[in-house]
DNA sequence: TTGACATAGAACCAAATGGTTTCGTATAAT
DNA sequence: ATTATACGAAACCATTTGGTTCTATGTCAA
């Protein structure tokens, strides 16, 4: 009794192409529907429609200001597709890019964190 | 000139449930299409189809053994869902956590690369 | 060689998808 | 008060999608 009965999940969203560029447009920044529209060639009714399909998935958020409705991204949605590709990892020879791409990014404190977690630990 | 038309890319081939399923089946074992068909409650030709979407993605491989057709997963190819993923790592605020995990699944020397590599370089 | 098994492929079908146009309503600007 | 703007929702439409059944072909076993 929970909820949803969402019909349209993460992986069903981000399928269509349309619906990943505006998903990079407003990573960027909170935009109202008409604008985001300006970078398409179809109607804004279309787009508006792939805002519905995203904001189901919980990928983006909408407010209302004014007679605007601004949208923009909600990141913590992508967790769950991180997960789910996190178990193919297993399958994959190049943990080596990944640990690399994290490292250089994470702030040298967190690091700092881990490194002591981590040796701390039982092997 | 050099390929493909590729009718379904790998966004779309993961946003069907029954393909994610049966992409699950294929990373534990290499099975023929008949056997893959048992999990699911749809016809071989269904299956099939699936398949084929699949393969077009290059998300599995498959190899004709006698008279069936056996499937693999083909794991480089979860690399593009990756690489369009870790665009929005910016945007999320737990990077400690992916951190933890790789950290903890990486091998010894391997990370002692790492490590070495990122305290040589220049900040 | 005959039969059973494993698959490929074509034809077909209902429902979902991605778009359109039209109309109605709330908000902002003149 | 009037007009223009931004949106929502409904009705409609063509194409794609996810399934089916039927037929044909290649391979293994007796």
């Amino acid at each position: 009794m929970s909820s949803s009965a969402q019909k349209y999940d993460v992986f069903q969203a981000i399928a269509d192409p349309t619906r990943r560029e505006v998903l990079r447009l407003l990573a960027e920044n909170e935009l109202p529907i008409s604008e985001i529209t300006s970078y398409f060639p179809m109607s804004r009714t279309a787009i508006a429609k792939h805002l519905h399909i995203l904001s189901e998935a919980e990928l983006v958020h909408g407010r209302k200001v004014g007679r605007e409705k601004r949208y923009r991204l909600q990141p913590e949605s992508f967790a769950e597709l991180r997960q789910w590709l996190s178990y193919y990892d297993q399958f994959w020879n190049n943990k080596l890019s990944i640990l690399k791409h994290v490292v250089e990014n994470v702030e040298s404190d967190e690091l700092q964190v881990i490194k002591t977690e981590t040796s701390n630990r039982k092997k």
